[in-house]
RNA sequence: UCCAGCGUAGCUCAGUGGUAGAGCGAUCGGCUGUUAACCGAUUGGUCGUAGGUUCGAAUCCUACCGCUGGAGCCA
């Protein structure tokens, strides 16, 4: 049996072959007088091959009978096509099918809506533009596992069921043994989770930064790359349960060094792409976004603008919009500010920093002026934040105040202030979101659709 | 969770109180080195679900479910 050729490197050939053989699944057949037209597409690329598959075939009848979504594999001859279009094409001189389909295959010849796709999410790869999502999210794991090995990061999986339920980031799921009709109970008639699997409570990690943290102050550069939960009953098209994040952790680095390594990272990934995921970027280009190329090319180019917090509402208060919510120091920047820094007074990505301490999480580094911590997030055009970091708060001492400040017992954390009891040093890390990064590169406007099964309140089928 | 909109054929939609429609798809036939082919015919429905108003409801009212956009939370 000759070995199978994949579609995309049979497009690519230099050469006419003799024999090739190749498998995938039929997008579409057409008839003519003495054969018949088939494109077949493997998802090695985004092109399709055409078979021409003459009536002299053996089993040309059921050649004929073949629908779209049915599975075959092409031995024959790879030659010079004769018509406009393509350069190759295979004359077959054998067509095995291997799985037929019928008239209720779902995916038509014409253009479908996202919307639709995701409700057949186990067949939806199968269209261009979702096998080209996925191809790229493929890409762009890669990139990322590049990008930092190759600058001597080390690779920490953290883990996924964690007792820290604390960080103050969002709800969290419980992950428990207890047969919830019989659960142990206490004295006082509530659960007791001592008796639980874990002999605690224990829940679906919403950030791997603290665990992150342990191993930057043991191998100096660190990166998770995983998924993470969020029990939010979030209903918007950026935000999803169950997703993945990279998050860096660098011991010996202070906020600036930060956010030049997250500048850093989200230009190589962007430019990883741009050089290796042409063909399904021009897709995006045109079904999706006709503005995505060159903004990809703008953010590879440009710096990002640097802003303090301060100087971010102060700008924003003398913008001369008309505003939905209030601008003002010790508020959260919303939405719509967001988006007119990043969207209409850079048109660039934003590096907004040093938010004031009250808005900020416990862990993040107090600044001189007692007021502000080292807190920066990236906010893109179209996306919003897509980095979230900050340098870590160092000093035992302080670090417990703002514990104490954001109501949490430092007694609970004994092992993250050993951090800062033992050989304490300056450090800094950032979230990035891998689903908002893929928004980003591929132009597509739902999380929904950058994820192969996605997670949202009230939807886990599949 | 809040605000707004939408839910009609496999898909995209029209129909705003009086017999359920179109385009595409699919099926059959014709034509053709075609390529989101072309020409002709055929096929197509629990009008999201459950109540209510009415002589009569896809259409008006109520509740629920789902989807979309925006907001909050954040990655």
């Amino acid at each position: 049996m000759v070995s199978a050729t994949s579609v995309k490197e049979a497009l690519n050939s230099s050469a006419p072959r003799d024999e090739i053989a190749v498998q995938g699944w039929v997008r579409t057949r057409r008839d003519s007088k003495t054969f018949s037209f088939i494109e077949l597409n493997d998802g090695s690329s985004l092109r399709s091959l055409q078979v021409i598959a003459q009536n002299s075939l053996p089993n040309y009848s059921d050649v004929q009978r073949l629908q779209t979504g049915a599975s075959v594999r092409v031995v024959g001859k790879l030659v010079a096509s004769q018509g406009k279009g393509q350069q190759w094409e295979v004359a077959a001189d054998e067509v095995q099918i291997i799985g037929a389909s019928d008239e209720t295959y779902p995916l038509q010849k014409k253009g479908h809506t996202p919307e639709f796709l995701r409700e057949i999410a186990h067949l939806r790869p199968r269209s261009n533009l979702f096998g080209a999502v996925f191809r790229v999210r493929s890409r762009l794991a890669y990139a990322i596992h590049t990008f930092f090995q190759e600058r001597g990061f080390v690779y920490v999986h953290t883990p996924i069921i964690t007792g820290s339920d604390c960080e103050g980031a969002g709800e969290l799921f419980r992950v428990t043994a207890i047969d919830p009709t019989n659960p142990p109970r206490r004295a006082d008639g509530s659960i007791d989770y001592a008796k639980d699997f874990f002999a605690r409570c224990t829940y679906l990690t919403v950030s791997g930064q603290l665990e992150a943290e342990a191993f930057a102050c043991a191998l100096s550069k660190v990166y998770t790359f995983g998924p993470t939960f969020r029990a939010e009953n979030s209903n918007t098209s950026r935000h999803a349960n169950e997703f993945w994040m990279i998050e860096p952790e660098i011991a010996f680095c202070d906020l600036n060094c930060d956010m030049d390594l997250a500048e850093e990272t989200v230009k190589h990934l962007i430019r990883d792409v741009r050089e290796h995921c042409d063909e399904d970027l021009q897709l995006f280009a045109k079904f999706v976004d006709k503005e995505l190329l060159a903004r990809l090319d703008f953010v590879i180019e440009r710096p990002f603008h640097r802003i303090t917090y301060t100087d971010a509402v102060e700008l924003l208060g003398k913008s001369g919009e008309n505003f939905e919510f209030p601008v003002g120091y010790g508020l959260n920047l919303q939405s719509e500010h967001e988006r007119w820094l990043t969207e209409k007074h850079f048109k660039a990505p934003v590096t907004v920093f040093n938010y004031p301490k009250e808005i900020k999480p416990f862990y993040m580094r107090l600044n001189d002026d007692g007021e502000t911590v080292t807190a920066m997030d990236v906010l893109v055009p179209g996306i919003g934040e897509i980095v979230g970091g900050s340098q870590r708060e160092e000093r035992l001492d302080v670090l417990e105040q703002n514990m104490r400040r954001h109501k949490m017992d430092p007694a609970d954390y004994k092992w993250y202030l050993d951090l800062r009891r033992y050989g304490s040093v300056p450090h800094s890390g950032f979230g990035l979101g891998f689903e908002r990064l893929l928004m980003f590169v591929t132009g597509v406007p739902n999380i929904r659709d950058v994820i192969p099964f996605a997670r949202t309140p009230g939807s886990a089928e599949f």
